[in-house]
RNA sequence: GGAGCCAUCGCCAAGUGGUAAGGCCGCAGCCUGCAAAGCUGCUAUCCCCGGUUCAAAUCCGGGUGGCUCCUCCA
């Protein structure tokens, strides 16, 4: 496995802290509204790294915490005249659903940050204590960004006082320095108790302690993996860093990944342009496995630019796999093939190469579709073939469908049987060659979306989209 | 103002020094009553200029264009 890690902007191969045992912590969203494509991209981005260190024989432990405090929230709150808990646990609840229709794997670990109190808590009395962070009048904690050497280092960015857009306090000692624990202002904060004062975490912290208090690491790193946004590079995995490093005295992470951006019309995604699109508003146009092999079929670390058209021709891979599923139907499954299996691996070994690992998908189905154009009743073939398929789910989460089902989603039982009952009627009229009847209901049957294919075994008919 | 990423066939997209994967679309053919599906074949010298090298889409310099980060953000 090699992995791009962005922090030292190269390759590298993958050599785990500890022998086939990988951990990851990957930055999940602050749950005060809906997911939206950025968020299932990053998701499904890091679903396949999980999935294909599974397959190369990894034990992998995956964190995904969720930000269930902070200032929007709060604000959301406010107006909505809910309760924190309810709301928090409304929007975690449609995260996990929309995820799970486009089949991402659940996280091991799901920690949410008032659950993790302590840990925050005693993260920042330990970097008080040690001169890493302090006090200001109003309760505010800060972390003293001159105190860590190594403070930078992950984002190398080199932020000038004179330019920078952050707004200074008045006691923060420097404009870099960034809030540990913000304590509460007003009488309807939502606030908790700590030594300092009483008030709620600041953004960073709580991913430093979440990973502090579920995973073990060595003395070098604590996990070998850390995930997240490419905007999420600075501030906040550069201040996560920091903290962790000068709290714990080893690095956080041996390797960072950073997925892309989903653009719309070449733009960023996002609520202040107003051009965010929700994930379940998608799923009520899409079906969820089309919008994964979509998602997930540009590289990772590229800018992802959604559309329609795009998502369309998607649809048109995926069709052809499980056209290669009804073919080798019903069956049951051996073993993949093994040239098929190295390829399929040695592509995603690769940085996640989806786009190789895709066009060896894509060379199975077409190899797979001319043996059996010749011999149509190779048995072992077609339960090799199965196989192979029960691997591409395994690895690429798609594919794991019935296939007559996957042709029919979205189609009534009613519609089903109308379909049924004029395939009967173009079956009798061809076979007395009233070919003017059945192309008149073929083209009654496109009319309706849907697309028929006649077999020696028969007619099969699929939805059109 | 500072920092970075990207630019490959009509469209999407791999390829990071050794002579351009794959998909969609299109065209031709096999198959078919005709189609569809499936299969076969065909289609690019890599934004521009200069440099390094025996050799560059791949490295360096300079342009041009697009995007992102420096503010909550996946």
């Amino acid at each position: 496995m090699h992995i791009y890690d962005s922090v030292k902007k190269e390759k590298l191969p993958f050599e785990p802290l500890i022998d086939d045992e990988v951990s990851i912590y990957v930055c999940g969203p602050t749950v005060y509204d809906d997911a939206h494509l950025g968020h299932a991209r990053s998701s499904l981005s890091f679903d396949l790294l999980a999935r294909t260190l599974k397959a190369l024989g990894y034990s992998v432990t995956m964190a995904k915490n969720f930000t269930d405090i902070d200032d929007k929230i709060i604000k959301k709150v406010r107006e909505s005249g809910r309760s924190i808990e309810e709301l928090t646990t409304y929007y975690i609840d449609r995260y996990l659903s929309d995820m799970d229709a486009i089949n991402v794997l659940r996280s091991d670990i799901e920690p949410k940050a008032t659950e993790s109190m302590d840990a925050i808590e005693s993260m920042i009395a330990r970097l008080i204590k040690l001169g890493f962070a302090y006090r200001i009048d109003s309760g505010d904690v800060y972390f003293d960004t001159s105190r860590d050497a190594k403070y930078g280092d992950i984002s190398h960015m080199v932020s000038d006082d004179t330019v920078s857009r952050i707004e200074h306090t008045s006691q923060k000692r420097s404009s870099k320095d960034f809030a540990l624990w913000k304590a509460c202002n007003d009488s309807d904060d939502i606030c908790f108790d700590a030594a300092f004062s009483s008030g709620r975490p600041g953004w960073h912290i709580e991913c430093s302690a979440m990973i502090e208090k579920h995973f073990e690491g060595n003395d070098e790193y604590s996990i070998d993996i850390h995930g997240g946004g490419a905007d999420l590079l600075f501030p906040h995995h550069e201040n996560e860093a920091a903290q962790s490093r000068c709290a714990t005295g080893r690095e956080v992470a041996k390797y960072w990944m950073h997925n892309g951006f989903v653009q719309i019309d070449g733009e960023k995604m996002s609520k202040s342009l107003g051009n965010s699109f929700f994930l379940k508003d998608a799923l009520e146009v899409y079906d969820g496995e089309i919008l994964r092999y979509y998602l997930n079929s540009i590289h990772y670390r590229n800018d992802f630019n959604f559309n329609e058209e795009d998502l369309l021709v998607s649809k048109r891979r995926l069709d052809k796999l499980y056209r290669l599923k009804k073919r080798v139907s019903p069956t049951k499954p051996t073993n993949p093939s093994s040239r098929f299996k190295s390829a399929l691996l040695s592509a995603m070994s690769d940085d996640l190469n989806i786009s190789v690992a895709l066009s060896v998908v894509d060379d199975m189905i077409m190899e797979t579709n001319e043996k059996l154009d010749n011999n149509p009743k190779d048995k072992v073939l077609k339960r090799e073939t199965l196989a192979n398929i029960e691997l591409v789910d395994q690895i690429l989460g798609v594919g794991y469908r019935d296939p007559f089902e996957y042709f029919q989603i979205g189609i009534e039982q009613e519609l089903k049987d109308e379909i049924e009952a004029l395939l009967l009627v173009r079956a009798e009229a061809k076979k007395v060659k009233d070919f003017a009847t059945s192309d008149r209901i073929r083209d009654q049957l496109t009319t309706m979306g849907i697309s028929i294919m006649d077999s020696p075994e028969g007619t099969q008919w699929e939805k059109l989209l």
